[in-house]
DNA sequence: ATGAAAGCGCTAACAT
DNA sequence: ATGTTAGCGCTTTCAT
């Protein structure tokens, strides 16, 4: 068994109290008896208990982060930022991904409400909020605002979209598809949504066969694109749902011998690390991953350490395109 | 204040213990009773505490993954599998990312213990394993094993980088580069051990010039390539410490104009997902980080639940070489 | 089958 | 400045 504050206060001949104090740098103890009591404490090789502590403190200084799939690079960079954000100010970050099962999803939540985390930051893809709110702890969505009681950091998808679309047209691309993944995510609907509004804005309105859902991942992407050409409707290029996607699509054009970007024009989304490597080159819509990890993050522990001096916040940030060669000049 | 055991006990009319056997499916209770104690639970929205109960079973459920650097998306692979196996038998995994910095390593440990975390599998980068010995829990390292009473998987790297260079040899690349990372890790010096043998074996014996160090990014793998360049010595390949730094390379001989494999040659290790891309094609050494994790996170979790049943194992797997586009035929 | 009581390691009033 | 005491919410003997 590993030694208690009662064992530091045995040796000593003083109360388990005074250790506490002194451990803990309160006021209260005698800077000799302090010193004795620090000194005593590390020769024996003591560690506090968390637990313990955090049953009476009713704080676990730990936060949870859940995300959909940590196959996803762009969660893995905000989760980093997240994590040495919440580091930096004490709290350990616990990082849950459910792989888009929303029944995983509940359980994670359960049971980080069992450890007692203190907070939440969530890229949740569901549309009932009410197990969040009932759970009484300060919660961060990456994801629209569905309740004020929660707070909210998000990119404005439908305009990033919009915006990459826009693009495309501007660029001389005739017809645009959409290569997403499943339907019922928010995200996939509002960067859809950005994708027609541009289209019916500037050229006409969404031709459905031009649209093909899957996942995130670029065997997926790869996929959508030979679906697309098997349904025989020309597409001269593609905006994709994530840059994984894009990737998929990007490589069956080069096997398909199509010279990008001249005969074939390609967008992304996110910005994910390969896509500015030399070798992808890849226009894409970028994310403020960094600032959106570090924002969540201190919004979070804002609203858990002073929770009235925080106002309720819903931010939402702007995406930006960077224009690389996978589009041809405007 | 959330619901406890003693409120719903009270709402029975009965003990908090009853409660406790019921919730906990113990033997103990008449079946009417537990049934009537489950409804009540739920409909009262009890949560259980697991950091008091931890207190008193001196379990966490919860075990500690702490890697140098989740930038690097071979310990992302690798803890995603951790994850998921751990889950899978009811643990939380906590994952620390520590940017190469000693301090931050032991300052990590520490925490995790005062968390009472069950177990430990860490990739660490020192030498001295005495602090991880002192815990008094189950360790996994993703290390060679420096000492018996702790647990490790690992890959050998020096049959790996030498396998390596035995095929840029066998490919009849004369001049062969070594891009590495800090010199102070074990990995490093294990892959540049097997390079060297390698070299000396077939060719002669490694040239100081050719052999450079940075670190696990490709930024750092393109100003390497510059910084040999500069040296004026020839080289026309290289077997860079991962494919991070191999990625570096890369572009830095596309920038040069040269063909690829043609007159030059390169060699990645890990094969990180982008490798096998189509843009990319990198030949690399692949580690099995799926069996790595799932391993470790098994290994590490039997140790816990049953310490005498498991010996300790010191497992070590072979690296596979994918000969890829970056390479050319022998 | 149920209850009573002790205690996990700690903090925080409240005494002294 | 130090000690005493009472829990935090739970599991676990030991009685009944």
């Amino acid at each position: 068994m590993s030694v208690t504050i009662k064992d530091i206060a045995r040796k000593l001949g003083i109360t388990h109290s005074s250790v506490s104090r002194a451990l803990n740098g309160k006021p209260g103890v005698s800077p000799e008896l302090r010193r004795k009591i620090l000194e005593t404490a590390r020769q024996m090789g003591y560690t506090p208990n968390a637990m313990a502590r955090g049953l009476v403190t009713r704080q676990s200084m730990t936060i949870a982060f859940i995300v959909p799939d940590f196959a996803n690079p762009f969660f893995v960079e905000i989760a980093h930022a997240v994590n040495s954000t919440a580091s930096a100010r004490g709290f350990t970050t616990i990082m849950c991904d459910n792989q888009w099962d929303h029944e995983e999803e509940l359980k994670q939540i359960r049971l980080m409400a069992e450890k007692r985390v203190d907070g939440i930051i969530i890229k949740s893809f569901g549309e009932d909020d009410s197990y969040l709110l009932d759970l009484g702890i300060p919660v961060v969505k990456l994801n629209p605002a569905t309740s004020p009681d929660l707070s909210s950091i998000d990119v404005d998808n439908v305009l990033g979209a919009y915006l990459a679309t826009e693009h495309l047209i501007q660029c001389g691309y005739q017809n645009i598809a959409f290569i997403g993944s499943h339907t019922d995510t928010q995200t996939f609907s509002d960067r859809f949504q950005g994708y027609a509004r541009a289209l019916s804005h500037y050229l006409r309105t969404v031709d459905a066969r031009l649209v093909c859902q899957g996942e995130y991942t670029h065997e997926s992407g790869a996929r959508c694109y030979d679906q697309l050409l098997a349904t025989g409707v020309p597409f001269d290029a593609a905006l994709c749902e994530n840059d994984m996607i894009a990737l998929g699509v990007y490589d069956r054009a080069m096997r398909d011998k199509k010279k990008i970007p001249e005969e074939f024009g390609l967008i992304g989304y996110d910005d994910m690390f390969f896509a500015g490597l030399p070798m992808t080159q890849l226009t894409t819509m970028a994310q403020p991953k960094q600032k959106i990890g570090v924002k969540a993050a201190h919004l979070l522990l804002d609203l858990i350490t002073h929770p009235d001096k925080t106002k309720q916040r819903h931010l939402v940030y702007k995406p930006e395109l960077i224009v690389r060669k996978t589009t041809r000049p405007i």
